[in-house]
DNA sequence: CGCTGTTATTTACGCGTGTAAACATTGTGA
DNA sequence: TCACAATGTTTACACGCGTAAATAACAGCG
């Protein structure tokens, strides 16, 4: 490595000995010059440390290689795991991600999706707040950059739309908790933000009807993203209050179930399967943190390895085609049982 | 609003009846511009939808606006938010913010480095991933960047180093552990990846030692970022395997204990303060989770406030005075007991 | 009113790259 | 050996803005 520095472009292909709008091309795509060439540079460039200026090559190229990932709360190590996954698929495919977390609130995803647009993205993979989300806003920028949702539908937003299916996935836990004991009661936000959590309402009243039972809803007072904290306040309140028609709790998610399970053993009772067990808990979505719970979560996971594939494999075909698709596609993807201690 | 698309700062300058100049050093500072002008100006803005092009920007600007921001690991709940909060802050003094996780791999580290390179930013914020960090190539970064580390420590790198006091906060809880009851074993990794383990080890011998007590270590197996994992899996073979010559541990930190709690509950431990207790267990950091354990861990917060706030504050002064310090700044915060019900 | 210091305009150049067109060179196969 | 296609070079322009220097307009003041 030498340690002449390399002021630009042309004075790299000077010393290369080629000239500059090839080793333009090459930056571009190396495939696209002769191999000689292709060798020349490539051995200049294990000697000297160049390269290319990533603003003057953006001003001047019709697309950035930039790609937008916008989650609702990276606090949320669900989201922190997705966006993870995501970013190492779009880093593969030569672009750059860049991340962006809304933080739960609405003018701040607006303020991300605003700050994207400046960085000219090829693409953007958003997974919204939902039902707190500012839907002309984002629908007005999904208008403007190639947009794909993730996680969480948003009316008719995007070209596309990648997320669980909460209708198999509920009926599949409801089916299990009621062959393995008592059917479970509903426990839930009154006013979620996610639109997941109606569609997992509605799938746990299906679900119990077509087994002839009686839905019964929990649903408790709560705004903003402190699930645990929700879960464990109201759960109290629930557990030491009035008496509840079964002894099986289904959590509308992972995060109010370790809420709940905390207020269950701080209020003395025992959770699990056993006969001395008088209350069994569920989640869903399988939380990375619901392995480690006392006792462990049963819950449904959510196949976001499939969600982060198909989100990416189809922002990249949508900004290879030109940024439109035909029809707009909705695909969900099936949860697995995932049977732990608590339930 | 009017739908008329602004091309550039020419058009825009000229719908404005300003010069182009002129609108430049407004975008710049709207206070170096006079009143009746930057009246004029904003008039605009609000009426057509136009702002600089960021790459053309920064291209000529001798400096740019970014500012990186590197943890170790965004899938820690820990990470995600000191990283939250100090972007705020990174926002609010009018830079933008560049948030990278390593992922907890060295290699990833140093490529989030050197992508940020070619975003030439002001300076950067790190947070190394400690023992496992390939400190020559992270030190050849600061000496190009303005750079000022947190969290971890990592020789003499960078121009400032903001961290927790370990020696104060473990001698802090090792002093209350034993006030409450049996003095603690220190429940740690063997070879640990971040450095405040060894300072934390050391503290707890030296409290022990001041106390009268002999020091105790369990120095289980496991490598990564798996903690809870590796508190539950070794924390089980310890429960279950050898004598405790007491029955409180103290975790070198809040996930190793997230994991030990688990395994204590799984093999019927009562862990607590009562009588009826049979182990307690604290941990440190005053991970997000550590409220919802069973039961909820005691424990030492950070002052991550602080942290975040003065390493902002001292980025930002490096880049106002050109990069250097006179000399290298390493300033320790005071942590908080925080007392719940696992000890 | 004219002076003075401040602020705006005009003009001009530079930043480091993409890209297009015309032309030159190279390698290939008949 | 020649023709042909592929690849490289040369030249030239464009992108959208920062910035400097010279000049012009302005406000405030006595």
């Amino acid at each position: 490595m030498s340690d002449q520095k390399i002021r630009n472009m042309e004075h790299f292909s000077a010393v290369c000995g080629i000239s500059r709008p090839t080793v333009s091309k090459y930056f571009n795509d190396p495939e696209s010059v002769r191999k000689s060439t292709r060798e020349k540079i490539e051995a200049a460039l294990k000697k000297y440390d160049y390269r290319p200026n990533i603003y003057a090559v953006n001003q001047n190229r019709r697309q950035t290689k930039n790609i937008g990932l916008v989650v609702p709360n990276l606090t949320d190590p669900f989201f922190a795991g997705i966006a993870r996954t995501i970013e190492g698929l779009i880093v593969e495919a030569g672009f750059n991600p860049l991340l962006l977390s809304s933080h739960g609130g609405p003018e701040h995803e607006i303020a991300n999706l605003d700050s994207l647009r400046s960085i000219k993205p090829a693409g953007v993979l958003l997974a919204p707040l939902g039902r707190a989300s500012l839907e002309d806003q984002v629908a007005e920028f999904a208008n403007e950059v190639p947009t794909v949702l993730f996680d969480a539908n948003l009316g008719d937003v995007g070209e596309a739309y990648f997320g669980s299916d909460n209708t198999q996935s509920i009926s599949l836990i409801v089916d299990y908790l009621c062959r393995s004991g008592e059917p479970p009661v509903f426990f839930e936000m009154k006013a979620p933000i996610n639109p997941n959590a109606y569609k997992r309402r509605t799938a746990y009243k299906a679900a119990m009807g077509r087994l002839g039972y009686e839905p019964h809803l929990l649903q408790v007072d709560g705004q903003g993203w402190n699930f645990e904290e929700i879960g464990f306040r109201e759960g109290a309140r629930i557990l030491t209050g009035r008496q509840l028609p079964t002894n099986t709790i289904l959590c509308s998610n992972d995060r109010l179930a370790i809420g709940l399970l905390s207020a269950a053993f701080e209020n003395g009772f025992k959770v699990g399967l056993g006969a001395e067990a008088s209350l069994r808990i569920a989640g869903h979505d399988d939380h990375p943190f619901s392995r480690f719970t006392c006792p462990s979560l049963t819950t449904v996971s959510q196949d976001y390895e499939a969600i982060a594939t198909r989100s990416v494999e189809t922002i990249l075909s949508l900004i290879d085609r030109g940024g439109r698709m035909q029809t707009r596609e909705e695909t969900l993807f099936e949860g697995k049982l995932v049977m732990r201690g608590s339930a």
